[in-house]
DNA sequence: TAATCTGTTCAATTTTAATTGAACATTATG
DNA sequence: CATAATGTTCAATTAAAATTGAACAGATTA
C-alpha cells in the first residue's frame, strides 16, 4: 500500500470508530474508496492482511447500508466491489439501518414508561419528566430526516 | 428502584450505547433524570450497585459535556447532582467534547492526504477522490452547527 | 459426479473497553 | 494534629466486541 492509500485507510478507520463500526470495516471501505478498479474479497484480504472471515463480514456490513456495491467483471466469477460515491445513499442507508431501529425501540420503551406512569401514578415532577422525554423523542424523530437532507444535499 | 425508574434507566442505557458511552454512564444519567431530588455519589452507587470508581468516573464523563450539574445542598459536604434539563446544553456539550475533536483531527489528516497526493502525483481518478473527500469533510463541518440548532431549538 | 472455486458462518481466540476496589489526595471536624 | 468523610486515580480484573480460521454450502467446471 502506498503512503496515500494508508492515509486514506487511516482516515476511514477513524470514521468507523466514530460510527461505532469495527475497525476492519473502515479499512475495507478505505481501500475500496481510493482504489482505481473494483476489488474482490481476496484482493482486500491480501492488501489488508486480515482474515477471510473478517473480510466477508466487513463487506456484508458495508453492503447493508449501501456504502459499497457489487460490479460485474466479465470473465471472472468472483464478486467485485466499488465504493458507493453518493454520500446521500451512504448516509441514508446508515441512518435507516443503524439509527432508525434505535429510535423505534426507543419509542416502544417510552410507551411502556408512559403506561407505568399511569399505573403507578407518579408525582407531578415525574409526569413532567416523562413528558420532557417524549418531547426529546419527538424532536429526534423530526431532526433525522432534515439531517439526511442536509448531508445528502445534491449527492 | 421502581419499575418506572428501571424503565427510564434502561432507556438511557440504550442511548448511552448509541452514543458509544459506557453503560454505567447511561444508568447514572437515567437515575438522576428521573429523581425528584439531587443525589450524591453514594446514593447513585447504592441504587445502581456499581463501584465507587465507576460512579466517580461516570459522573466525571457526564459533567464533561454538561449532562449533569452540581447543586448545593445545605448542611452536607457531599457533592449533589441533578440532570441538566436543557437538551440544547447537553447536545452542545456532547458535540464540542465528543464530535468536534474528531472533525478537527479529520481535517488534519485530510491535509496530510492532500500533501501526499501532490508529492506522489496521483492519477486523475485519485485527485477526484481526494477532492470528494474534502467536500464531504466540508459538509460535515457545515452540518454540525445546523443540527445543534435544530435539536437544541428553544431549550 | 468429483474436484475446484468462492463466499459464509460460527465456535474459539484475541483484543479492546469497562468495571472494580484498594490506595491515595483533599478537605473538613473534633 | 489526628481522625473521619468524600472523591479520585489507576493497576488488576472482568466483560464485551472483533477477529480468526476451519468447516460448510453452493455454484461451476471437467
Amino acid at each position: 500500500m502506498s503512503a496515500l492509500e494508508s492515509e486514506v485507510v487511516a482516515l476511514f478507520v477513524r470514521v468507523a470508530d466514530l460510527l461505532n463500526l469495527p475497525r476492519s470495516v473502515g479499512e475495507l471501505y478505505g481501500v475500496l474508496y481510493i482504489s482505481e478498479e473494483p476489488l474482490c474479497l481476496d484482493d482486500l484480504r491480501l492488501k489488508l492482511r486480515i482474515s477471510k472471515g473478517s473480510t466477508s463480514q466487513g463487506l456484508k456490513i458495508l453492503r447493508s447500508f449501501g456504502a459499497i456495491r457489487k460490479v460485474y467483471v466479465p470473465g471472472d466469477r468472483k464478486d467485485f466491489y466499488v465504493a458507493e460515491s453518493s454520500l446521500r445513499k451512504i448516509v441514508g442507508g446508515f441512518a435507516s439501518e443503524q439509527i432508525q431501529p434505535h429510535l423505534e425501540s426507543g419509542s416502544e420503551r417510552l410507551e411502556q414508561i408512559r403506561v407505568l406512569l399511569e399505573e403507578e401514578g407518579g408525582s407531578e415532577a415525574m409526569e413532567e419528566r416523562v413528558e420532557r422525554l417524549e418531547n426529546w423523542q419527538k424532536r429526534a424523530n423530526q431532526v433525522l430526516p432534515v439531517v439526511l437532507k442536509l448531508i445528502g444535499g445534491r449527492g
